[in-house]
RNA sequence: GCCCCGUUCGUCUAGUGGCCUAGGACGCCAGGUUCUCAACCUGGUAACACGGGUUCGAAUCCCGUACGGGGUACCA
C-alpha cells in the first residue's frame, strides 16, 4: 500500500488557531502513527494573506507545539501559473466558463483580464464519498450552484488551489475541520475534471465555545501564542488537543505524544463538536509542571521572573527563588502563577490581597496581641524552620488558636496572601529576621 | 430558505447487539492530610435527547421528531 501523504494548509492570520492546531495535530498523528508523510501547506491565495510575516508567527507557533513536517512550507501563491494552466483547460473543455461581475455568462475560451470563471456544476448528479469520520456523505449538485474558481482580479480561488495542489502533491489524505465538509463535492468535480484521484476525507468534529459555536478570534481565546504567553506548556497543549474529539482507549489522557502515536486511529474519532475546557486543559498543564525536572522548570520558568517583572530588577535574588521553585513548583497550574507566589521577596513591602486581608484581620485585638507575642519571640530566637513554627505555635496558645489558625495573619503580613509557598521554611530560607519583624510591625500599625 | 453534519454525567470521553443496575478524567460536593491552598489523598454526585420500529435482547442497527452546529462569498 502507498504511504499515506497528509498536509496541514493553514491559511496565514497571523496566529495560530487551536482549532487549526488541533488539525496539525491530528494530521501529524496521522503520519506518524502510519509512516506517511505530513506536509506543510500555506494558502495564501488571498492576496491579503500573502505576507510573510503573517505565515512566520505560525511557522513559530507549530514548531513551539514539535510538530514538525517533512515536506515544505509550500505556498499556494508559487503555484499561480499552474492554477492558470488548469483554469485555461476547464475552459477550452466546457468544465468551467467566464462570467462578468454580474455573473452573466460571457462567451469565449481564454482566460480574460476583469472577467471572472465559473465551475459548471452538473445536474441531478450524485455525489458521495466515504469520510474515515462520518461515514458515507452524499450530495446532489442540484443542491449546488455554478462557483467561481477564478477571480477576475486573475487569482485562483481557494476551492481550486486546494484541489489542484492536493492532486499535485499527492495527497491521499484530507484530514481537516467539519466547517469544510461541504465543500467536498465541489473539490471532487474538479478533481474529476483534471482526471485526477480523490483522496480520502476526514472530517474532524470543531472546537467550540461554551455556546457551542465553533471557537472564534472575536468571542474567544483562540490563539496558541496566548496559551504560550498565559504559561501553558507546549506538551500539555498537545496532550490536551489530541483529547479533543479522541480518547485513549485504556483511559490513561495524561500521556506524551509519542505514545499517543502507538493508540492513536483516526477512525476512532468522535463525530461531535467539542468543547475547550480551560479547567481541564489547566488541570494538565499543572501535571505537566509538577513533573519537569528542577533544571527544566527552572529554564521554562524564567521568562516569567527575568523579564517584565512586579518588582523592581535589582531586587531579584536567584538563589532564593531557586529555594521557592522547589515550595511552589507543585502548586502551578501555569508558569504565569509563579510571579505572585514568591514577589513578595523581592518587593520592599509586599502587596496586601484585599480578600486575604479582609479574611485573616477580622479581629485586630486579637490580631495584634498574636502578632505581639510572635514579634517578641522571633527578636533573639534561632532562625530556623522549626524554631519558627514552634514559636508561632506557642503564640497561638496563648490566645487560644491553633497553628492553623495562628499562621493565616502572619502569612498575610509576611507574603500579602493567604496562600502561598510553606511559611516558615520560606521565612528561614529566604528572609532575614529584620525584613519578618518589619513587616509584622507595618502590619499592627494598619489595623 | 436550501444542503450537510451531529446528540452518552455540567465538560472531555469509554462503549461498535448481551461483560452496562453505563466505565474513566476534569469540575463540583464531602471527608482526610498539611503551617496556608488554587497542592495532595479518599469518597460521593451526575448521562445513553424524545418517539417508533428490528431483535430473545439496543446506548449500540433502522425510521421519524426535537434540539444544536456547519455550509451556502470573486474569504480560507
Amino acid at each position: 500500500m502507498m504511504k499515506p501523504r497528509v498536509r496541514f494548509a493553514p491559511s496565514p492570520t497571523g496566529f495560530l488557531h487551536v482549532g487549526s492546531a488541533r488539525t496539525a495535530l491530528f494530521n501529524w498523528l496521522y503520519a506518524r502513527a502510519t509512516g506517511g508523510s505530513y506536509i506543510l501547506r500555506i494558502e495564501d491565495t488571498d492576496q491579503e494573506r500573502n505576507r510573510p510575516e503573517l505565515t512566520e508567527q505560525l511557522l513559530e507557533e507549530l514548531d513551539w507545539l514539535g510538530l514538525d513536517w517533512d515536506e515544505g512550507p509550500i505556498y499556494q501563491s508559487e503555484k499561480l501559473e499552474r492554477h492558470r494552466e488548469v483554469v485555461q483547460t476547464f475552459l477550452e473543455n466546457g468544465f468551467a466558463y467566464l462570467c462578468d461581475d454580474e455573473n452573466r455568462e460571457v462567451e469565449g475560451t481564454g482566460l480574460t483580464e476583469g472577467l471572472a470563471v465559473r465551475f459548471r456544476m452538473p445536474q441531478n448528479k450524485t455525489i458521495s464519498f466515504n469520510d474515515l469520520v462520518r461515514g458515507e456523505v452524499v450530495f446532489n449538485t442540484d443542491d449546488l450552484e455554478d462557483f467561481v474558481i477564478w477571480r477576475s482580479n486573475g487569482s485562483p480561488m481557494f476551492l481550486l488551489a486546494n484541489a489542484v495542489d492536493d492532486a499535485d502533491m499527492g495527497i491521499t489524505h484530507a484530514i481537516r475541520g467539519e466547517d469544510l465538509l461541504s465543500g467536498v463535492p465541489k473539490v471532487l468535480l474538479l478533481l474529476d475534471a483534471m482526471g485526477a484521484q480523490h483522496p480520502i476525507y476526514a472530517h474532524l468534529p470543531l472546537l467550540v465555545n461554551e455556546q457551542r459555536k465553533k471557537l472564534s478570534k472575536r468571542r474567544d481565546d483562540v490563539a496558541v501564542g496566548d496559551y504560550r504567553e498565559k504559561g501553558f506548556l507546549p506538551e500539555a497543549m498537545v496532550n490536551y488537543l489530541a483529547l479533543l474529539g479522541w480518547g485513549p482507549p485504556d483511559g490513561v489522557e495524561i500521556r506524551s505524544l509519542a505514545e499517543i502515536v502507538e493508540i492513536f486511529s483516526i477512525e476512532d474519532v468522535n463525530k461531535a463538536a467539542a468543547f475547550f475546557d480551560i479547567q481541564k486543559f489547566e488541570h494538565i498543564n499543572s501535571s505537566y509542571l509538577r513533573n519537569l525536572s528542577k533544571e527544566d522548570f527552572m529554564e521554562r520558568v524564567e521568562p516569567w521572573i527575568g523579564g517584565e517583572t512586579s518588582w523592581p530588577k535589582e531586587n531579584f535574588d536567584p538563589e532564593k527563588f531557586s529555594i521557592m521553585a522547589d515550595l511552589i513548583q507543585e502548586k502551578l497550574r501555569t508558569l504565569s502563577d509563579t510571579p505572585r507566589f514568591v514577589d513578595f521577596l523581592f518587593l520592599d513591602t509586599p502587596e496586601i490581597d484585599e480578600n486575604s486581608w479582609k479574611k485573616t484581620m477580622k479581629d485586630p485585638q486579637t490580631v495584634d496581641t498574636l502578632l505581639g507575642y510572635v514579634a517578641g519571640s522571633f527578636e533573639d530566637c534561632a532562625w530556623e524552620t522549626d524554631v519558627l513554627k514552634h514559636l508561632v505555635t506557642k503564640a497561638g496558645e496563648k490566645v487560644d488558636l491553633k497553628l492553623g489558625k495562628a499562621q493565616a495573619p502572619l502569612r498575610v503580613a509576611v507574603t500579602g496572601r493567604t496562600v502561598g509557598p510553606p511559611l516558615f521554611e520560606t521565612m528561614a530560607c529566604c528572609m532575614t529576621r529584620e525584613e519578618v519583624l518589619k513587616r509584622i510591625s507595618d502590619t499592627r500599625k494598619s489595623l
